[in-house]
DNA sequence: ATAGGGTTAATT
DNA sequence: AATTAACCCTAT
């Protein structure tokens, strides 16, 4: 797996929010092994996972696995273990017990299991690797539970308390330093750098190098690409505030280029069957159709909403990926948003003739939601996947005619 | 997001 | 040439 690759998922993992882009089919399609490299990666994926188990609600032996998993993770990196980590798996595995306290005596149900299971072998365990998770605050738990089996008191106060709350509140709490811990990613890291290098370039050469900008004047703003990371960067010079953001432009826009083309891998909605006028050599066939690619806001961090013009074409922006290895990915067609030429689609999508199933659903949903085709299509995803609000709209209008 | 007009390609 | 299904474009 290139190392491109790796900055790219490590990137999208960070901050996208969009939902049709599943964490684990972008982990399934990179494919990254157990070796040390790309910790970033990793931890960003758990941390991921992390906070889609807490978004689903689910608090269970799961999430003491990704705990576990996380430790490993930030000792290969030597960072050090958080009280919040040490707390949040702490209450994380009392919440796993106190879910088998449901009977009134603790040797009716699971309970004991649970403890054996939990406690006595994950916890050992742990325990013998010397992890840092074990705190006195888990010893604790660990004592009283135990002594639950014979104290009926003690086991009912247990029994009753919320511990769920706490447990959720410390992984949150967890999840918040942690991403605050990973500062920017790779790709952007990188993304800074280069652009820093060839402003100082482009200052030390007078103007000449600047690449015209579209007709329609862009106003684009990527958002913090500003913040600091390791000073591998050090000599460059800091002191050029003079047109902040044509880098910004520049970084983002390559960015963009990059993210647009993995979406297309991942995202199986926007991939469709094999040009005909292909010209590149890669062996996965993605139909440019950059219109399609749908992108739902990115929480706050724009680093890509730029609307894109014309003007990059491959000539003007040769700097760009110079003395670097441009990836197997193709290249996306530009967006096309100059007012001149305003239709920009190179393909027309392959007519598909709508099954029974499909008209079925659509007659259920009108019935059930009349004309709102959105409603109708997020009721049924799965039939409706290749469908587009607009494709059922117009299937009702031929099916009434 | 939706409605409605327009286009494309297949069929008659 | 007319009809039709699926798809595209744009104004609201």
């Amino acid at each position: 797996m290139e190392i491109i690759d790796k900055w790219v998922a490590e990137f999208l993992i960070r901050c996208q929010h969009n939902p049709r882009v599943s964490p684990t089919n972008l982990l399934s399609a990179l494919r990254f092994g157990d070796s040390g490299d790309c910790l970033k990666l990793k931890v960003s994926s758990v941390l991921l996972d992390l906070s889609d188990s807490l978004t689903r609600g689910s608090v269970d032996e799961g999430t003491l696995d990704l705990l576990e998993i996380l430790e490993k993770l930030l000792l290969q990196q030597c960072s050090v273990i958080t009280e919040s980590h040490k707390s949040a798996y702490c209450w994380t595995a009392a919440e796993c017990t106190l879910r088998f306290m449901w009977p009134l005596d603790p040797l009716d149900g699971l309970f004991t299991d649970a403890l054996e299971r939990i406690w006595t072998k994950r916890i050992g365990f742990l325990k013998e690797s010397g992890s840092g998770l074990v705190s006195d605050e888990l010893l604790k738990w660990e004592a009283d539970l135990k002594k639950a089996v014979e104290d009926p008191e003690m086991y009912q106060r247990i029994r009753e308390s919320n511990i769920r709350y706490t447990a959720i509140s410390f992984l949150n709490q967890l999840l918040k330093e942690q991403w605050g811990l990973l500062g920017s990613s790779s790709l952007e890291s990188v993304a800074q750098r280069r652009f820093r290098k060839r402003k100082a370039e482009n200052n030390v050469e007078g103007d000449g190098v600047r690449s015209r900008e579209g007709p329609n004047g862009v106003d684009e703003r990527t958002g913090r690409m500003e913040t600091e990371e390791e000073g591998t960067m050090g000599s460059q010079e800091q002191k050029h505030e003079s047109s902040p953001d044509k880098g910004d432009k520049m970084a983002a826009r390559e960015l963009k280029d990059y993210l647009l083309e993995i979406q297309r891998q991942i995202d199986p909605s926007t991939r469709q069957v094999q040009e005909p006028n292909d010209a590149f050599d890669h062996s996965v066939n993605v139909t440019p159709q950059p219109s399609r690619v749908n992108r739902t806001g990115t929480s706050g961090q724009d680093h890509i909403e730029t609307p894109d013009n014309a003007s990059e074409k491959g000539s003007s922006s040769q700097g760009t990926w110079s003395g670097r290895v441009r990836p197997r990915l193709s290249s996306p067609v530009p967006l096309n948003v100059s007012p001149l030429k305003k239709t920009n689609s190179p393909v027309r999508r392959p007519k598909k003739f709508w099954t029974p199933e499909e008209v079925e659903a659509l007659r259920a949903g009108v019935k059930e939601y009349g004309k709102s085709w959105k409603d109708i299509k997020n009721a049924n995803p799965a039939v409706f996947a290749e469908r587009t609000e607009v494709d059922l709209k117009d299937k009702w209008r031929n099916l009434v005619r």
